[in-house]
DNA sequence: CTCGTCAATGTTATAATATAACGCGTCAAG
DNA sequence: CTTGACGCGTTATATTATAACATTGACGAG
C-alpha cells in the first residue's frame, strides 16, 4: 500500500518543504541526509548534541559518522536553518529560517535558555542588538556576529 | 641569593596578592596551585585552554593533569577571577575582579572577541544588560545569568 | 596525643565533542 | 571521455571535559 510513510510529523514535513524551496532558490541542494538531519533537529522538544543526533540517524543509516553529521550541520548552520547553542554545545532548529541571510548570523538571534525543562527559545530582540553595536561601536570594534545565550527559568517552569 | 625569583610578572603579582586578599575575605584559600593557575591565565595575552594551561603548568608542576585544572579553573571562575569564552572553550582573567559578585556571573560581562589577533576584551555594558534583562522579563523568563560573545575585528587590528 | 574530618590535590580512566585526511561515485561542463 | 565539483563514506585522531577513587596535611574534639 503506502511506501514508508512519512519520516517526520506533517508539520515537520512541510517546513522541510520550505527548506528544501529556499535550498533551491540558493542554488544549494537539501539531500536527502541533510533533509533528515535537519527534520530530526526540529522534531526534538531540546537542543539536541551531534552525537544524539548521530544514534537517531543511525537508526535508519547505517554507517553513518561523526563527520556525516558536523558537515551537515555546518551546511544547515551556513544557511541559517540550525543554529548552534554554545552554552550547551548543541544544535536547535531555527523557527524562522525564511529570514535567513547568512552563515549562522544575519539575523541576530538570542536564546533562552530554560535550565530546569531545558527548552530553548530563539528570539530576535532588536534592543539587544541595537545594544550590543552601539557597545562594539563605542569600542572600535567592528562587529560580524553576537552570542546571546540568557539562562533562567522560563515562564513555563517558573508558574 | 635569591629564590626561585618572582613568578609572573610584578604587575601580575599585585594582583594576585589581591586576588589573594579576596579569597581570604571570603573564607577561601589561593592556594600555590590556584595561584600559579590565575597567574598562567592572567599572563596570557588571549584567552588559553584548558590544556594549554595544562601544559604550561607542567613545567612547573610533574603530574598535573586535567581534573587539576579544571578544578582550579572551577574555583577561580566561582570567584570571579577567571571567565569562561564558550565561543572558544576558553579562558580569559577578569579584569575586574574586585567587584566579585558570584558564581561566573554578577556582574554581567560581555565579551569582544578579535577574529583576527585573537584577543579578547571584557566589558560591563549596562545598556546591554538592561536591553537582556527587558527581553527575558518580557518573555516571562527568569534570568539567572547571560552570556554575551561579540566578534569581529578589533580597533587594534582594523587599524 | 590521636582520631576524625575536611579541604586540596593526586591519579587513573573514560566520556563527550569535534576535525583531519583520504577515497569513491555521480554528474554536468567542456 | 575526462575533468572537476559535490556529496558522502570511512578511518583515525584531536580536543575538551568529567567520573571516581586515593592520598595528604591541617586542625579541632575528645
Amino acid at each position: 500500500m503506502s511506501e514508508t510513510g512519512l519520516t517526520f510529523s506533517p508539520e515537520i514535513e512541510l517546513r522541510l518543504d520550505e527548506a528544501a524551496r529556499l535550498c533551491a532558490e540558493r542554488g544549494v541542494t537539501l539531500t536527502p541526509l541533510r533533509r533528515e538531519v535537519l527534520g530530526l533537529v526540529l522534531s526534538s522538544e531540546q537542543p539536541i548534541g551531534a552525537y544524539a543526533l548521530l544514534d537517531r540517524l543511525r537508526r535508519r543509516r547505517r554507517g553513518a559518522a561523526p563527520p556525516t553529521v558536523y558537515r551537515v550541520l555546518d551546511f544547515l548552520r551556513a544557511l541559517g536553518f540550525v543554529h548552534k547553542v554554545e552554552r550547551l554545545n548543541a544544535f536547535v532548529g531555527c523557527p524562522s529560517a525564511s529570514n535567513y541571510v547568512g552563515h549562522d548570523q544575519g539575523h541576530a538571534v538570542q536564546f533562552l535558555i530554560c535550565t530546569r525543562c531545558g527548552r530553548v527559545t530563539e528570539t530576535e530582540d532588536d534592543a539587544i542588538a541595537a545594544a550590543i553595536a552601539d557597545a562594539a561601536e563605542r569600542h572600535g570594534f567592528r562587529q560580524m556576529r553576537a552570542t546571546v545565550e540568557i539562562e533562567g527559568i522560563c515562564r513555563a517552569c517558573v508558574g
